[in-house]
DNA sequence: AATTTCGGACTGAACGTTCATTCCGTATGA
DNA sequence: TCATACGGAATGAACGTTCAGTCCGAAATT
């Protein structure tokens, strides 16, 4: 995903173009929106002939998923921490957040085009299972506190929303450079955000 | 605004399409975002030809900046409070959550707008300035409450990311069906809020 | 009162542009 | 020689915008 992987084709290395293309198209989707990205303007920054690209992908719109659907997952595991016994959902929500955020400022263009593309129509139905799927995991993880009384006794998917809403908004406006994002503020966001769901 | 109002034009009635063009760009901006929607439908639904949407304004831009002026103006005042002497920050915050949340559950169309259009690259300069400057009494807001040693001392902006990112998450699992608003619901999460930014 | 003229709101076909997608000639390696 | 990869011009659909003409109430004229 890097742009310089290659592959092995009959015994002979290639450039994985493939790999360009997708390189780029994250970039400009990212930046610039899908309607606001024209396909020749992919190619041209991935170097490649705008034929080139439907050779690799159906269409424009099997590119985007291919994207949603491989960074979706990529954040995911992402932010997976490998469960220790008797490790308190405090330390666990520690640990994710961490990860959530070191994900998101050492992947930023996939992280905005993650959260620009969340709801465009073009996503298709694979990809919003995706979402769904993962969606699911986090809301389990919610009911597990709110079972063990740590968290609030209130329905997990606003619990969700508000995780979310905070982790997201805050991202945004460090983005939009209204405001810094040291260990510190990190912390106090994440702090808040704690204050917000505990019992 | 409700694409009815009339206006009285040398002494004779007669029904105002500027009206009727607003209404039908916001339902469908809303909808179907802006690149989404093309001129023609909308002035297919507010029933006048494509032409008579360029006499009321200059292009497609404008129209949404338009609306967006309008609609960001209103759902600020209609948040305001009129503020008592001695009325505890807390009593102020449940009141403006209060009016925060009617406005966006009577008005969805307008809200959904506002929210995919925050960004938009086609937000030009007076739009923008609208949004700093409502930007910067909430701010203002937070400030007090930070000196009032009622709410964490931390940057006004992140307070202000976590309450906007909250409640817009809130909003949109509700208009997602995912979640919903019940006014006990509703309570809970003005005091998980609250709960993430008091001291 | 009846008829004509006038202004401008209004329409929608047409225009030029942009875009996603296709097509085909060329290059390359087997 | 053949098959495949590739580039980029060509294609046609869709879009925002324009403009020549239509329509209609009001004013002017008879």
């Amino acid at each position: 995903m890097n742009g310089r992987l290659k592959s092995v084709f009959g015994g002979r290395i290639v450039l994985d173009k493939r790999e360009d293309i997708l390189q780029a198209a994250l970039e400009l989707f990212a930046e610039r929106g899908y309607y606001g990205t024209a396909v020749s303007l992919i190619a041209e920054k991935a170097r490649v002939g705008s034929g080139t690209i439907y050779r690799y992908f159906q269409d424009k719109e099997q590119l985007v998923n291919e994207l949603y659907r491989y960074w979706k997952t990529e954040v995911a595991n992402a932010v997976k921490v490998e469960y220790a016994e008797n490790m308190p959902l405090r330390t666990l929500f520690h640990e994710t957040w961490k990860r959530w955020v070191d994900f998101a400022m050492n992947n930023r263009e996939a992280y905005s085009f993650l959260v620009a593309h969340h709801h465009g129509p073009y996503l298709d139905k694979v990809s919003m299972e995706i979402n769904e799927k993962i969606h699911g995991e986090y809301l389990a993880f919610f009911e597990v506190g709110r079972q063990a009384q740590v968290i609030k006794d209130i329905n997990p998917e606003l619990i969700m929303a508000i995780v979310t809403g905070i982790f997201s908004e805050m991202m945004r406006e460090y983005w939009a450079g209204h405001l810094q994002l040291t260990p510190e503020i990190i912390e106090q966001a994440e702090e808040a955000c704690w204050h917000a769901i505990r019992r």
